[in-house]
DNA sequence: ACCGGTTTTTGAACATGTTCAAGCAGAGGG
DNA sequence: CCCTCTGCTTGAACATGTTCAAAAACCGGT
């Protein structure tokens, strides 16, 4: 009975697969007003300032009940993340619609991000404090593939192969790409976590300007003087950075031949006593 | 009475200016024993593990005392921090003597980081994700800036310097390079603290693989091809990359002269009811 | 309508970071 | 020797995330 298959109980575990399962049952609406009144409160109050008893108080359950639908307060943030994931894709989309520049449809799709997330930049501190913890299964980078990421990957794919760019690349790097600005979009983030400017002034002219370059950078990639350089960002982003971020099922062995040892070995140094 | 001018009082608040004090006094020292010992824990239980209660207890102390000491447990891992900061940059020192490529140089920097911060591996997780939390006057981001991120980027200002690739660069990227290497390094942290592989073999693979790479961009920079493009990196890092990571007093008007407004105009999406 | 099982809900109890009013110790002065 | 002042120390009290055993609600079958 350890495996409770039907139901919402460790809902938590079982929810990443499926936002969707409408299931009759009123649990699910308790589920609900549970989410919504923690993402209120988070807005708010901010994180620390929202405690679990006043979440349930404001919505009208215990305490105990809160837990039963998510595991932990961080959890909760996973609803967050989630549903702004969405709503992101949704709006990013609609706004990109007939751009074929590809800075253009990139700079649309990161203001976007910033857009939707406006409302939540206190709040978006802590998640992101959640985020950097490898233990969390919040974290983007943790293994066990978020379906929010790969709705954003996905999107980036959009942006890509539906610009003015997509044609002129090769099959191996358009596979690359959208992973990448991916992680453009997660610097971003970091940086619009830190902007501290009013209406994160600063975060959206950082946008304006990193992509252009980005821009650039692909598109010279093309050329020849940039080959071996190329062939070798490849490999490393092919070997160690795409396998972390769980596109790729982690090759024990990296694709290349030789792996030769590190030239500098092991040696644990030890701190002079004071 | 409230500004306390003497003793150890808010220490915590006190001492990044200065970790030397020696004071008679054997307040210096009972602060000395929490710290310890609170390392020392957090290397044997991790992080979470480790409850204020215990410290007190394993130091002789009272739970009190040591936030007489220490503003919050936070505050111990700035300790470590800065302990650890130190110990890297002189061994890394130590290693470097005599070797003069670049690559061989930062390759070495980066491991030696690893090496020093290896026993701290689990605990380093916690430790990211405070120094992830803006309002933390933990984070290295942040713009009280810390001297141990002076002294990290000192070192790699070293790396750079007594390199053969020195004397090929213009003053400007010299300038500004130590910084961007600094940032490699928390590239490498990001990676080692994600990094589950035994020994973390796998984060030294990377910085063995990623090294050379950098080294090249930066050789390759001096190419009439790629002024262009060195030209606007640079100029996105001086105007939003240094700036928020403490190096210069934050420019309210970028270098640049004209800061064109972004093309994409604000405009809150409201995400569609359920 | 009743029964056995399953899902949902409850609230008291627990663990731990943090605060604070009160106690203690040593230094200086009488 | 006693008084006072100041920096240090204490531990009980508090706030809040989390757990858990038990109660309640629900459901399908008879």
């Amino acid at each position: 009975m350890e495996d409770n298959k039907g139901g919402a109980a460790r809902a938590a575990e079982e929810l990443p697969g499926g936002r969707a399962l409408p299931k009759t049952g009123k649990s699910e609406q308790t589920r609900a007003v549970i989410l919504e009144t923690a993402m209120r409160l988070f807005r708010e109050r901010g994180y620390d300032k929202t405690t679990m008893r006043a979440i349930a108080t404001e919505a009208g359950v215990s305490v105990g009940n809160a837990y039963y639908y998510f595991e932990s307060k961080e959890f909760l943030i996973q609803g967050f993340y989630d549903q702004m994931t969405h709503d992101h894709a949704r709006d990013a989309a609609s706004r990109m619609e007939g751009v074929r520049d590809f800075a253009e449809r990139l700079e649309i799709a990161l203001v976007s991000w910033l857009d939707c997330a406006a409302d939540y930049h206190e709040f978006a501190a802590q998640f992101f404090r959640t985020a950097a913890d490898p233990d969390s299964s919040l974290s983007p980078f943790s293994n066990e593939s978020h379906p929010a990421r790969a709705t954003a990957v996905a999107l980036f794919r959009d942006v890509l192969m539906d610009s003015d760019l997509a044609p002129k690349l090769d099959a191996e790097l358009a596979e690359l790409l959208p992973d990448l600005l991916w992680l453009h979009l997660m610097v971003v983030v970091l940086y619009w976590v830190f902007d501290r400017s009013p209406d994160t002034t600063r975060t959206r002219e950082f946008v304006h300007r990193s992509t252009p370059l980005a821009a650039r950078v692909i598109s010279l990639s093309r050329y020849r003087a940039f080959r071996p350089l190329v062939r070798d960002a490849k490999g490393l982003i092919q070997d160690f950075i795409l396998p972390t971020i769980g596109r790729t099922p982690l090759p024990d062995r990296p694709t290349t031949t030789d792996a030769s040892a590190p030239t500098t070995r092991r040696r644990k140094p030890r701190k002079p006593a004071t």
